[in-house]
DNA sequence: TCGCTATCTTCAAAGATGTGCAGATGTAGA
DNA sequence: TCTACATCTGCACATCTTTGAAGATAGCGA
């Protein structure tokens, strides 16, 4: 299989992982440091089961990464840079139709600001 | 709604259209500039109605754009940048299991120096 | 003009995959 | 044991993908 059929098939692995609104949210929740699924839970507003789906997701692909202690399970981004290539892509959904496109400037400031990520100290 | 589940909403359609290796494929043979579609189907060796298929899907998202000649329909990218935006995601790609990363670097070597795109003359 | 062909799109149906939910099952601390 | 935290399982539902056949449009030659 020629190297570009390789890498196209893993980077759509990677887009298909990536591509559900709150799996974009809970990167963007980690993107500030790690959180216990309670947490996500409680900042996401969804059910805990759904939670926990997507992170076995994100974990079985190698984005997030676990750290237990006691029962809370903490997650953080295995590479924090990926925040900021989400992040980017909203150059892509401005000025494409039926969106309010103050609501995506608006989400580019909040997510462009908070990168204290995974830097302790 | 907030502005960041909007904005989640949006980028996770742009992810999911993105989210298919013959899409990806079709934006990396798209970078070096407009094909037509019969153009695109012998270089990804895919079926016509296949082609045609995925790139109704990124024409009704903005990321193509069709100009027609005679019988042919040729297709360019809306926003080239997309394409260089894909090619980093490779970053992530690297250092995951069960993938070839000679292939993946072989592949961002191809993708990254073809960007003759849309600069006419 | 008529028929033929090439190019491309659309449609419908079947199969594969992803999602959401509810309930059961770990796991750790008190 | 009881409770809190989190995951896992199985099922119904929805969406995406793939394929083949049929439809639209444009050029070409008789």
């Amino acid at each position: 299989m020629p190297s570009r059929t390789i890498a196209a098939k893993e980077l759509a692995t990677i887009f298909k992982v990536v591509g559900h609104p709150d799996r974009v949210r809970m990167i963007e929740e980690l993107r500030a440091g790690e959180k216990d699924v309670n947490t996500l839970v409680k900042s996401l507003d969804l059910p805990g089961p759904r939670v926990s789906q997507h992170l076995s997701l994100l974990r079985a692909h190698r984005m997030v990464e676990e750290r237990r202690d006691g029962r809370h399970h903490f997650y953080h981004l295995s590479q924090p840079e990926i925040a900021g290539w989400i992040t980017e892509g909203l150059n892509f959904v401005e000025g494409r139709m039926s969106v309010n496109s103050t609501a995506i400037a608006a989400a580019r400031e909040l997510w462009s600001t908070e990168d204290t990520s995974s830097e302790p100290t």
